[in-house]
DNA sequence: ACAGTATTGTTATTAATTTAACAATAATGG
DNA sequence: CCATTATTGTTAAATTAATAACAATACTGT
């Protein structure tokens, strides 16, 4: 899936992505008071062009003026129609070890309407308990709370060799996306979103890019 | 950058980061003993197709054979040396949270090269301490301890309303990489390697497919 | 009033990336 | 021994994404 339908229009999936990005720079300039802001300011905070803002936002067809450029708060309603799923989202988080509990903290309150109803851990000490409020389960009641929360994304950071398994479960539980930020690849159905994100390969890129540096001298 | 010479050839970055995505695929069937692997094989683990892993080996030059796919221990070498940088490189994490310590336990030991020599942390009753035996510094000294162990990327997990200052700091100190964990948007040099990772907007993007996938119906 | 400036919106162009197509090859089984 | 099968390696085509170019516009200062 390369492009999505929005408004009658094909807009493609990484416009998505950015246009997520482009509305957290917006969010931060709107908490400073400003009211308006110029291509090249957003794409400064996220490391984009000028001109791919502006192409973005022709795609979604929103107009901002010469002068002043786009206005922060309708462009912020905009993307927020567009991103958005006005119902919201319920969030469940596999695995409360660091990890699971920093993504917690990470996401708390930030968006409402992506809402974490929900925590597993396999670790005795923390089912029955609470974190910041919110239940923790036994995994073994992992299909019978998804269905019953209507849980619909995973974050996964559970042991890696208990990823696969987890998954697993979750797909058959309904789930429909997975944040899996185990060590372990797993594979789900195609109508269920998947993100790997592998911060040994983010490292490695670093760590690769430093190597060049400093072979190029 | 969109291009990098290895071996007098051009290879696209997007490629170095998929050799780093195979050789984890590589490491994981090896260790279960396997010996050879085919490119679908490759391929279906990390979720890319199988030409594409074709295409990317023939890029670096490597050759499998006919009938038994391709040389696992082999290929993980050639990947290594073109990722790997040989005296290794030091990593430092900056901030000793929930989500610092997390990627600690993610790293510690699993890459010999890249080591995590030093955490800092503004918490006095961490400073002084040793997590898993690393020492915890005082964020006052960063300048200092960069330099004195070479520390060449930086892992940031402060608060964020810390971030700009730290990464500030970082820089100045001579940092060649750095790896945002932060919700802050900051800004480094161009010699400075920088990936901004941004989870809400991976679960913004998982929201949205849930909502297209609702509404196709 | 007008030249100069800075910005948007959009089309055209270029570049990068992915996918497709297929020849070459080696093994297998009848 | 020959057809079948499964795979690699590579070239060609298609697709996708990014960049450049520039007209249109509105404000500014002289």
């Amino acid at each position: 899936m390369a492009k999505v339908k929005i408004h009658s229009k094909e807009i493609p999936v990484k416009t998505i992505g950015r246009l997520s990005q482009y509305r957290r720079a917006l969010l931060i300039c709107a908490q400073k008071g400003k009211t308006h802001i110029f291509s090249h300011e957003v794409a400064a905070i996220q490391h984009v062009t000028a001109v791919q803002v502006r192409r973005d936002l022709m795609l979604i067809g929103f107009n901002g003026s010469l002068k002043q450029g786009y206005d922060i708060r309708k462009l912020i309603n905009v993307i927020s129609e567009i991103l958005d799923y006005e119902p919201g989202v319920n969030v469940a988080i596999f695995g409360l070890g660091n990890f699971g509990r920093a993504l917690f903290n990470y996401f708390h309150g930030k968006r409402s309407l992506m809402r974490i109803v929900a925590t597993f851990d396999s670790n005795t000490e923390k089912i029955g308990t609470e974190y910041n409020k919110v239940y923790c389960y036994s995994p073994y009641r992992v299909e019978e709370i998804v269905k019953k929360k209507n849980i619909k994304i995973a974050i996964l950071t559970v042991p890696p060799d208990r990823a696969v398994e987890v998954a697993k479960k979750l797909v058959d539980a309904g789930i429909k996306g997975i944040l899996n930020y185990t060590s372990t690849p797993i594979n789900v159905p195609d109508d269920v979103f998947l993100d790997e994100y592998d911060m040994i390969t983010t490292m490695e890129k670093a760590a690769f890019f430093v190597k060049m540096n400093e072979l190029d001298l």
